[in-house]
DNA sequence: CTTTGTTTATACTGCTTGGTAGCAATTATG
DNA sequence: CATAATTGCTACCAAGCAGTATAAACAAAG
């Protein structure tokens, strides 16, 4: 099996010559682009109505295209809502990782990661929403492997809180645990936030640095 | 609108003459419980599968029924969604109003409050994790029912922090974003907890009371 | 201007499924 | 036992939609 992939993953780079790599180089970038417009407007739609009362005809039409132009780009139906789900989960994922490589104490990395990936869920919401909503209706494997990242986020969030405990910056029993708590108050707020709704997006930022920031603070005082 | 309200409820009544109240009582509830087994197979497969994805006779054949069965007892699909939309929230609120009856401070009642939703949550989460996915599948006067008692609930929960507030037990700036705050830690219980999974439902109740607790701690210290 | 390859649309199929009309079975009533 | 009423089922339809076979339009190359 992986034999066969390797195989067909090889066949693809050595039937591409070098004198045609420059010219194919623009081409590939434009069907990139044609991809991401397509995701755009399909999670704007899974976003609204779900993934299941969607029909990619009405995404075509949204795109001034017919079905069989998005055949052309992706599989089928499934294959849309897998990157979908891939890029809400993926994009959290990276802001916690770059937030995680600004150096400093454990309290204002967490600050700084809380801050960031509120932002990024902000910004993408109907990647992140889509990604909670509709797990159920991914393929098995896509799901483990979608599982797999959230995983990885809840890891490397549990380890930061662990690094706070040791220094004695946060009180917190069971970083794994707590580290659920906060990432799930982190999902919420794609769940919640309404843009033009009672509060800004920077409101809930602060909020939600603000309420993580008590939820890891030691009994005795605070932490800036 | 409240008089048409009463008055078809009046006619309800008036049509059933006093000799065949007492008949008609056990068919009543032979046709409640119907209802409401319909109604927990239903939640089940749209937990499992989502609202779109699940067919009626996937239903009525588990129930060991057929689809005209379940046609007989409600009107559409629709209606089996907002019913368990409505149950979901519903019990919500329930247990909010029952644990705000309880007498003590601001704090024992927080308390109290965290845990019997979160009890009830975990316990009824088919139902309140298909109404935080599926409120998009509603009709909207659906929807607005329903979001007028998720705000039923919020305003409730806004109340007692303000209590709190004014008493000095909590430290809440304000009370009405951070009820928001605490009303989806709740909510997230039904999305990620799961049965038989690597924490019991004690350990998630007693964690989301340690959570909220914090949450609304003021800055000095700590309260029983 | 032809030829060759690529991109997109037209037009269709097969299947699923919400919903219903009408019939059968069962139960209650006199 | 006959009659009426209730309850459930069999059999069906119409619509919607994922996915495709095939043709047209367009571009690139010679």
């Amino acid at each position: 099996m992986h034999k066969l992939a390797d195989m067909t993953d090889m066949a693809e780079l050595m039937d591409k010559p070098k004198k045609k790599r420059a010219a194919s180089q623009l081409k590939d970038e434009i069907t990139a682009y044609k991809r991401r417009r397509i995701l755009e407007e399909a999670s704007h739609f899974f976003f609204l109505n779900g993934y299941e009362a969607t029909t990619l005809d009405s995404v075509a039409e949204q795109l001034n295209v017919t079905k069989p132009f998005i055949y052309s780009y992706y599989k089928n139906k499934g294959e849309l809502l897998y990157e979908i789900c891939q890029t809400g989960i993926q994009l959290s994922l990276t802001a916690l990782e770059e937030a995680l490589s600004v150096e400093g104490t454990a309290s204002e990395q967490l600050k700084i990661v809380v801050e960031r990936v509120a932002r990024i869920i902000i910004e993408n919401q109907r990647y992140v929403t889509v990604y909670l909503r509709e797990e159920k209706s991914l393929l098995p494997e896509d799901a483990r492997r979608i599982r797999d990242l959230r995983h990885t986020f809840d890891t490397k969030l549990a380890a930061l809180l662990e690094k706070g405990r040791k220094t004695g910056e946060f009180d917190v029993a069971a970083p794994s645990r707590t580290a659920i708590w906060v990432s799930g108050l982190l999902s919420w707020i794609a769940l919640w936030y309404h843009e033009g709704g009672r509060w800004s997006a920077t409101e809930v930022v602060m909020d939600a640095i603000s309420m993580v920031q008590k939820m890891v603070q030691p009994a005795g005082g605070k932490h800036a």
